[in-house]
DNA sequence: TCCATATACTTGCAGGTGCAATTATATTAT
DNA sequence: ATAATATAATTGCACCTGCAAGTATATGGA
């Protein structure tokens, strides 16, 4: 019987599975284990700031400021003052910043592939929505 | 237009919605981070060993024997030697360990429940199926 | 039997993460 | 204008995790 299902037992093997095997594969591009994660969301919006950039993520701002550090001394990320706000920085992906970013993308489609490859369009949609209502509820739920 | 969707993006971030909150409440009654599963998973099967305790969490087998020690130590979970195998050992929930579980199940429970307590019986259904399908792709492409 | 290999577990180490406290700048109220 | 509060970012700390190496036991083949 093993109990009833729970969302929570299998988004959380999912995810470990996913952080494995992604975090062994960029280790080996130099990418430490958040780093593709700041890399990817800084793209959808070119001069965020790190705060943005960890609610986002729902990640912890220290984790980001440790993250962006690494990345701006890879070279991989331009981190510019604020003129309109003299605490914040903004971020912005350097060439060399870009040029990873598509050996990243190409290895997180591997793995969407391997992971949802064989969903039709329709599971696919699906999918999607109930994933998306149920980060919803769950970001309501936070207060 | 934030790039197409990703199952593997919109996970993580539940995923990490899911610890913070879990952390957090369990946090207050004294459980790390990860024993929690390692109690729960325990429960569904008494007298499980490490490696698999291990494998079925998707964890590193080490820090499987720290959860295990820190339960031990909590007197949460009962550690016998296998008399089949001498360098095993079976696990078993103590008395206070089943007390501790029921508080953990309702706590997952409500986090359940926050998070698809607004689905139908139908979409509950789909939902489970697509997550159990994506598992096993992944599962599978793990060599 | 004896040796090589495999397995269950442990330990050392190098990170990554969240939280709390701190600093510098903004914003708001008086 | 000034003081109180809020916010972006940083740092110190404790803890968790995975990997690699080590130990003890099991298993299989010569």
């Amino acid at each position: 019987m093993g109990s009833k299902w729970s969302p929570g037992r299998n988004i959380s093997r999912i995810y470990r599975i996913c952080q494995l095997d992604l975090d062994r594969a960029f280790a080996e591009s130099g990418l430490g284990k958040g780093l593709y994660l700041c890399l990817v969301e800084l793209a959808r919006q070119e001069g965020i700031n790190q705060k943005t950039l960890a609610e986002r993520l729902v990640l912890d701002q220290a984790s980001v400021t440790r993250s962006v550090r690494r990345l701006v001394a890879m070279g991989c990320v331009d981190r510019r003052d604020d003129p309109e706000d003299g605490r914040a920085h903004r971020l912005f992906l350097s060439e060399k910043g870009r040029d990873l970013l598509v050996r990243v993308r190409e290895r997180l489609d591997e793995w969407d592939s391997a992971a949802i490859g064989n969903f039709s369009a329709e599971e696919r949609k699906i999918f999607a929505e109930l994933l998306k209502k149920m980060e919803l509820n769950l970001m309501k739920a936070r207060d």
